[in-house]
DNA sequence: GATTTCTTCTGGATCGATCAAGAACAGGGT
DNA sequence: ACCCTGTTCTTGATCGATCCAGAAGAAATC
């Protein structure tokens, strides 16, 4: 690995500041510092340097003086080519980068974290904090990131007592989606859920996998739909569940045929993610049941394929693109450490979590429950 | 910054070392080199370790020195929401992240390239080489990451003599697109393109930019398509021509509408991109000009849109993914460096230059010309 | 028993920069 | 002449690890 360009050995400051005569703290601050020394002399160095392609300060010798390695690292649960497929994390992605942007900050993307491997991914990257997206609870990958006691924000989950979160109010969301239904005349429902536990099971719900899940955001959002159908006095705990290992349209598709061949069959759908969401009405599509006239869905997160897709998609809107920017500006802004801009955005941050607000957003896959 | 977790100073290396009597070097080798020292001495430490709450080796130093960061860096030319948006972009991303998880190497994305910024966000940032994806010739940026000193891989352009490049055959598929339109009996066409000059400019062609064009890869596609135009006779020079800033589906469409408004109408319109081309479809459904009946079209990349857009598109096939993952292998697997297990993709090298094949797909968007 | 070999562990140099403290010299004010 | 302030540049310590050469002791070889 050293091709497409010379192998010389690189030329170090103090090489340099021996040609030059002066001595290395002076071609640091010519690269670092320039208003520690004369203009000529800093151009005399400069000047140098381009002889001699020196490039700059090596940077890893500059961040272990200075402590700082210019860039945050993101833990993602699966592959970066599932994570760029899924809408929902490539939209927090996209807000984490406008953070990095604004504050000329590096990325790293540690993906893969829930295939708990090597640790070294995570202990031999050199960052100033961490973002860790959407975690089981047991994660070996969180240890180590928590280990390293640099700063670290948890997106979603899993909420960790003394670890800062972003989140919304996922319990909220699912019982406005719930509640939606219900208001509509839906009395026999169906769930799709996201994964309770990471060990890539698919298929229908169960007690025992519930009670002792390991994802914080899946256990509020069906804690949620509960809630709503108990309020109406539904029987909520017996509610047709169908689990699916990833937030994937083909899974949802699987869900929503095991569902719809359920007898009776529901008149209405819950689903934790737009993905399993637009999977039911696929299934919908391949039953021949008529969406929302038969069938009532229910999505969550409000991707941009739910306003696309036939019939477009009621959903849960959560600001995704903002979870991640809020989440890099408090992993970047410590609370209580009024950076310059800290005011330009506040959020509302309670305690260690700050949680972002959601919205039903009323499409076209939801109506009046049919006739029974 | 230093929420989440306890300030408490970092425990070194050095430290851990006193509480234990051992020497520093010991420890070390108990945690990178095990092997070295005796297994209760080991677990001595890692206990200790345990206790103090020290997580390994500070990956900064490590890397000074032994000089190997562990990670790449991925120069990418616009922001990373684009990106994300652009598919013939994240599916090279995602062959870049294959190769990574192969090698257990960190990905470092640092977009923004062509808007030519602070150098500091290349040259701080601590990465073993750098793949550097399809930049304009004159960009700083370039210039920065070649004046490392490091690795470097260039996927697309600029062709740079000395440094290792990822491509395609750009001419040949311009000509299979071209010559396939041809055989089909058009006579008058139309080109959209992707950008000469990374200056936002969007609008008809003019031979000048043309002439100081700083993208390769739409010269060599344009050289392409008139070399087929010329091989049947036609005028290939005063051809019309819409030059979009970005491959971007409202910009291509805007390029279909002022082709299509001209006058004699062309009858197949060559876009040097899938997102180009489907704005010429979206152009073509708002002027109600049916295609393939009155307009074929043709592509360029093969994204997955072209097979769901109706019709579905005929295009240009290139390996986006393998790309990318061989970008990477090239830049980890010195040439003539045959490492352990570099027989097992033997790719088409020549040079320092790595083309991958291109194939014409025929799909619904072409059909033979209309009577004139 | 002397010599060699192996295993296990140690000390000091080193990677390439930044940082804190201070030296040398200039000019300004009194 | 003196002190003070400011600018410009230098020296030596330091960040936290790895690497190299070698020491000490145990085991193997002759």
């Amino acid at each position: 690995m050293d091709h497409g360009t010379r192998a010389r050995r690189r030329i170090t400051l103090q090489d340099l500041a021996g040609t030059l005569g002066v001595s290395k703290t002076t071609v640091s601050n010519a690269f670092s510092r320039p208003d520690q020394l004369s203009p000529e002399l800093r151009e005399r160095v400069m000047e140098a340097a381009r002889a001699a392609g020196y490039a700059g300060p090596n940077p890893v010798a500059r961040m272990l003086r200075t402590g700082r390695a210019g860039a945050i690292g993101l833990i993602l649960p699966e592959s970066l080519p599932f994570a760029l497929d899924d809408p929902t994390t490539s939209e927090l992605i996209r807000g984490i980068a406008d953070a990095c942007e604004e504050r000329r900050l590096g990325l790293l993307i540690v993906p893969g974290a829930t295939r708990a491997r090597d640790p070294r991914t995570i202990t031999d990257v050199a960052v100033d904090g961490f973002i860790a997206y959407s975690l089981p609870w047991e994660t070996p990958a969180l240890q180590h990131v928590l280990a390293r006691g640099e700063p670290v924000v948890v997106v979603d989950e899993p909420r960790i007592p003394g670890v800062a979160t972003v989140g919304v109010d996922d319990f909220a969301g699912a019982q406005l989606a719930a509640g939606h239904l219900i208001s509509l005349g839906h009395r026999r429902l169906g769930i799709v859920t996201s994964p309770f536990k990471p060990d890539g099971y698919t298929g229908r719900g169960d007690a025992a996998r519930i009670a002792s899940s390991t994802f914080d955001v899946a256990t509020r959002r069906l804690q949620g739909y509960r809630a709503a159908m108990a309020n109406a006095g539904l029987p909520a705990d017996d509610v047709p569940l169908y689990e699916c290992a990833l937030s994937d349209e083909e899974l949802g598709r699987q869900a929503g045929r095991d569902l719809l061949e359920r007898r009776p069959r529901p008149t209405a759908i819950l689903a934790m993610s737009d993905r399993l969401a637009l999977g039911v009405l696929a299934a919908a599509r391949d039953l021949e049941v008529a969406v929302p006239a038969e069938l009532s869905i229910v999505g969550f997160d409000d991707i941009p394929g739910a306003t696309t897709s036939r019939p477009s998609l009621t959903t849960v809107r959560q600001p995704l693109r903002l979870k991640g920017y809020a989440a890099a500006r408090y992993l970047l802004d410590a609370p209580g450490t009024p950076s310059p801009d800290a005011a330009s955005k506040p959020l509302p941050a309670d305690g260690d979590e700050i949680s972002l607000p959601v919205e039903l957003v009323i499409r076209r896959s939801t109506a009046g429950a049919p006739p029974a």
